[in-house]
DNA sequence: AAAGTTTTTGCAACCGGGTTGCAAAATGAG
DNA sequence: CTCATTTTGCAACCCGGTTGCAAAAACTTT
């Protein structure tokens, strides 16, 4: 994704784009993966971590970006695709592989709505699967 | 849940019924939603964590409890209900209140099933939906 | 019952992700 | 150009989770 398109974007949603937060909105945006706080401080290792995690934390105040939580390894964070301003509208099944221990996005699989009981009230959802991915099924 | 029953149950799933363990595995019984290492810790004062902890392993290994991935807030253990020695085999939706910050087991709602891409393979799943529970909803 | 072996436990230390305080650098307004 | 504001890097810290190690407890064997 081009410079220009994601300061546009951070600008629509509010947010200065500063040479650091463009660089952060450009790993996230090219990975085709929720990325984690550490797998975003070896792409970028000319920022801070410090600065990462400010960035990652304003994206994720104006919903930029949602976060899932992945399997003990900390949270991902990955970007919004819906170009609405709603929180959360876009959520998606995740998968966790074992074996090569890595996160993906089952786009096309919605996460299924559920029958809250009685004055239960849903804001968000997190649903990942886990088990072993088509590239690992073959080996070892 | 007696002394007595816990312990058929460690031996149950190949585990040595020490004190420490019954104390743990009664921690878990008597809760009514998975609890954190720190929340075992503040309820077993007698034992320390890193007792809690390898308890907890080692009831994971063997079954006898499942793991779920709490908002950042760590891991959450919770016995396994189902009474066979098969892994993950009662799996429901969790709850997470993001007022009062509990977790809470909706132990009726199973997770759905959905079909996975071409050559994944399912192992577990974990699906917590994240808002306001019924006692929260009212207040502040 | 004593000696030896194995398992369990507590303690202290460590590790790594996440987070914050602070002062320097960059940006923007007057 | 100067002053006020924002952003950044650095270092330090916090805290949950994890491990090494030696003491204590539980089991064996004689």
């Amino acid at each position: 994704m081009k410079q220009e398109e994601l300061s546009e974007l951070l600008d629509h949603h509010g947010i200065k784009p500063t040479a650091n937060r463009i660089l952060v909105s450009k790993a996230l945006a090219d990975a085709d993966r929720p990325l984690t706080l550490s797998e975003l401080e070896d792409a970028l290792h000319t920022i801070d971590k410090s600065g990462i995690f400010r960035a990652l934390s304003l994206f994720h105040e104006r919903h930029l970006v949602h976060t899932i939580e992945d399997s003990g390894n900390g949270v991902r964070y990955e970007l919004c695709h819906s170009h609405n301003d709603d929180a959360d509208d876009d959520l998606h099944v995740h998968f966790y592989c074992e074996r090569c221990q890595r996160t993906f996005c089952l786009e096309h699989i919605p996460i299924p709505e559920v029958e809250l009981p009685e004055d239960y009230r849903k804001i968000s959802a997190n649903f990942t699967i886990k088990g072993v991915c088509a590239g690992c099924k073959g080996k070892r």
